[in-house]
DNA sequence: TAGCTTTGACCGGTA
DNA sequence: GTACCGGTCAAAGCT
């Protein structure tokens, strides 16, 4: 039953539900088009989009946007613009200063010359799923999950979701692909229009199942839209044991089932059958069977169980998953250096869970061997959501999550803020951080950025609107309301809801 | 019979 | 101290 709304066409819809023309391609090795970037084949999405910013340097980080903001109020609302497109994480629509990416009005000339007038890259919610064979937590530990990305990173702001779906093309190299290909034509109007290049039809990481990742990157002539969008999802032919979620090439017993608070679906709780494995996974699934959300915790310390008979399908699902997971000692040390260097992580592309002290974990994981067991190590909480359509709920984005537990209520604006990730970009010694409302159902979140010249200087920008009021006990004179901001440079990024608004804003740091 | 799921009860952390 | 909640246990049943 899963399989059968999992296949629903409706998936490979865009969120904005514009039907785009396509133009199909010959079928072609997904990883190359994705990564050999050499001549005489279409690219990938990853490809053209880079193309679009063929200068890296063209294309500045927020960081360096916000650093030349301090000294121009201009550019500042451009770097504001610019986090909000590339830093939101797309529950929210977020949209650019008004005319930030339009043929008008004070944008940094570079985001012009760098890209076709007033393009934006769209992501819609809900549109990716960790393939079969694939551990998310394998995923993570993967150094190329960090590695692939770090050019467009720091040139495109790429999200963890799209780094995500990259390593899950890099997954799929090898497989044969048929691709489709649509991009409609470049907009000589002023009104919103769009381009799109979207891959389709990627073959399956294992047999009856068929994924598909789908880049698109919509254009407006206003700016009015800066989002982005690139998906990865899967179909699966074959049915799959509504109690097995996404094979990830491990055996799982289910231990426990539970109607948990601030969920409409069930939580199931497994555990690796492995002896001693003390990996476990909560799956959440909607009543039609869809898995919404998996929860990971902790660290296999065996390999993948061989034992995966089925001829293609798992078989050939493992051996993906372990092209991925390879060894521990090479892929923790290639995370320590990650971690060491404060370079993207788990934690910083992440949000984070309540049980996780990452920061010392990070700490830790960075001073002691690999297969040293370390008592002090904690568990890694990685979560990872599929897309689902619910009337209920709906799971909009892969979450990865590697949580912390006490960084909460940081900055205080009278709202109870989670922080949940972090990111240090290039050119901005200062992490750029990320913050949700600890409020139940409220998606409202903020992201905070010191600038680079200035560490006292601060940019926080709210993305969403509290559906809920100020919580009494925190409510003091200095508390600042994200929507009801006096004195500060307030922009409505969106046309709809939720409301998202930037405020800038200098404040001391603590 | 082994291995698994189901499900109510229990436990511990937290507010 | 108490209630709530998430996580886990373990007996029963199923395949």
């Amino acid at each position: 039953m899963a399989e059968k709304e999992e296949n629903e066409p409706s998936k490979l819809k865009s969120s904005t539900g514009v039907t785009r023309p396509t133009i199909s391609l010959p079928p072609r090795p997904f990883g190359e088009m994705f990564f050999s970037g050499g001549v005489g084949f279409s690219p990938g999405p990853m490809t053209l989009v880079s193309n679009l910013f063929s200068d890296p340097d063209e294309f500045k980080s927020f960081s360096q946007l916000l650093a030349g903001a301090m000294a121009s109020p201009a550019a500042a609302a451009v770097a504001a613009a610019a986090v909000v497109a590339t830093a939101a994480h797309h529950q929210t629509p977020v949209s650019s200063v008004g005319d930030g990416g339009g043929s008008g009005g004070d944008v940094d000339p570079r985001f012009k010359q760098s890209r076709p007038t007033g393009l934006t890259i769209t992501q819609p919610p809900g549109m990716f799923t960790v393939p079969p064979g694939l551990s998310p937590a394998t995923l993570l530990d993967s150094p190329s999950f960090f590695g692939l990305f770090s050019p467009l990173q720091g040139a495109f702001g790429m999200t963890h979701q799209q780094a995500l779906a990259q390593v899950t093309a890099q997954a799929v190299q090898g497989n044969n692909v048929h691709m489709q290909q649509s991009q409609s034509k470049y907009p000589s109007s002023t009104q919103e229009q769009q381009q799109q290049i979207s891959l389709t039809e990627i073959p399956p990481f294992s047999s009856g199942s068929r994924s598909q990742i789908r880049a698109s990157v919509q254009e407006t002539s206003q700016g009015q839209r800066e989002t982005s969008e690139i998906s990865v999802f899967e179909h699966r032919s074959q049915p799959q044991n509504a109690d097995k979620p996404a094979d990830d090439g491990y055996n799982w017993r289910k231990y426990g089932q539970k109607q948990v608070k601030g969920s409409d679906f069930p939580r199931s709780y497994y555990k690796c059958t492995h002896p001693a494995c003390p990996v476990k996974k909560k799956v959440e699934r909607s009543l039609d069977g869809q898995v919404t959300e998996i929860i990971y915790k902790g660290q296999h310390n065996h390999e993948l169980p061989q034992k995966r008979g089925n001829n293609n399908g798992s078989s050939k699902s493992s051996d993906i998953a372990t092209q991925f997971q390879t060894s521990n000692s090479s892929l923790n040390k290639s995370k320590r250096d990650q971690e060491t260097s404060q370079v993207t992580t788990t934690e910083q592309m992440s949000e984070a869970s309540d049980s996780e002290e990452v920061g010392n974990a990070e700490t830790t994981v960075g001073e002691k061997h690999e297969d040293e067991p370390d008592p002090k190590r904690r568990d890694t909480e990685v979560r990872v959501s599929e897309p689902v359509a619910s009337s209920h709920r709906t799971v909009t984005e892969p979450r990865i999550i590697v949580q912390t537990k006490s960084e909460v209520d940081l900055l205080d604006d009278g709202y109870r803020w989670r922080k949940y990730g972090q990111k240090v970009v290039k050119g901005n010694p200062y992490p750029r951080s990320y913050y949700k409302c600890t409020t139940p159902d409220c998606g409202v979140r903020k992201h905070v950025e010191r600038a680079a010249n200035d560490p006292k200087a601060v940019v926080t920008t709210y993305e969403g609107k509290h559906n809920h009021d100020v919580p009494a006990a925190r409510t003091s004179s200095h508390q600042l309301r994200p929507n009801n901001q006096p004195n500060t440079s307030t922009v409505n990024f969106n046309q709809q809801q939720p409301v998202a608004r930037l405020r800038l804003k200098e404040e001391q740091i603590i």
